[in-house]
DNA sequence: AAAAAGACTACTAAATCTATATACTTTATA
DNA sequence: TATAAAGTATATAGATTTAGTAGTCTTTTT
């Protein structure tokens, strides 16, 4: 399961692709129209601005803004810059990768060899997925939703 | 990530599923050989037995075995009762659905909209392969490894 | 100078996960 | 029939993680 921080980042960053070009949006106003407690936000938003993949702006008229295109943010950025690691074992992570200790020997484990499957399929789904693609996306969920 | 639980429980059926057929095995053979802590074992074995995925015996020469034939266990029946669900988001789950609390319309959500995609993913690999299917890939990946 | 807005650090509360402890029941067999 | 082997059941403790809150500081605009 994603953590709330990695949904509220997605969630933002969906905002923020949707302002993208526009004048800088403000961390309350995103956080009212998404309903995410305000506090954490800005730390959610900090992180990712000191990763690069957001601008700020302090002041009267400030706020946050994306960067880059929202079509050249992918999806399984914000998961691992939130901390969540796509592969659902630690042994199978790519950038989270971690010894099961109960595991004799990692090569020949046929548990740990059907999620790196998995892994792969989620990542290839992800990292193919860009903000605005799930922009997109909505703008026909919602189209189809009306009729 | 899955819990340990259902890593120790995958782990314990793949053992199980080696020994079908034969006497039943006890749970202080698969703690060890698995190097899983033994009482934790014990829970999750009765879980599974209490499921009907395992039979016990009592007694000397007691101990656990499989139900049915490794064949006709799959991986997502395990991932299910051990209380991993298989999807990355709450809103997305088929078996253990809850609705999130941020989101203002499900349906016209796009980044719902990946993850049901994510999901089908995961789930079209972990409801296809079966203990059976994770022993012969153990026996595939010794061979691999020996030469 | 005052107000708006983000930056940064620390902390707390709650939930969950992992593991252990204890006492009980059933069964085989000497 | 007593004893040991093995599973059953419940409770609880400890550790870790997650989610959220609070407070203070800095920068920028007007």
């Amino acid at each position: 399961m994603l953590s709330k921080k990695t949904r509220y980042a997605l969630k933002a960053l969906v905002v923020l692709g949707k302002n993208f070009g526009g004048v800088p949006m403000q961390i309350s106003k995103i956080a009212s129209e998404e309903h995410i407690p305000k506090k954490f936000l800005e730390q959610i938003l900090l992180d990712m601005r000191n990763a690069g993949l957001l601008y700020s702006k302090k002041g009267s008229g400030g706020g946050y803004g994306l960067v880059k295109d929202p079509a050249e943010i992918f999806m399984v950025q914000v998961l691992r810059l939130t901390g969540g690691p796509v592969a659902l074992l630690p042994c199978v992570s790519l950038n989270f990768y971690q010894k099961c200790d109960e595991c004799a020997n990692e090569a020949t484990c046929g548990v740990r060899d059907v999620f790196v499957e998995v892994r792969n399929a989620t990542l290839k789904i992800l990292s193919e997925t860009s903000i605005a693609d799930v922009i997109n996306r909505e703008e026909i969920l919602i189209k189809n939703f009306e009729e």
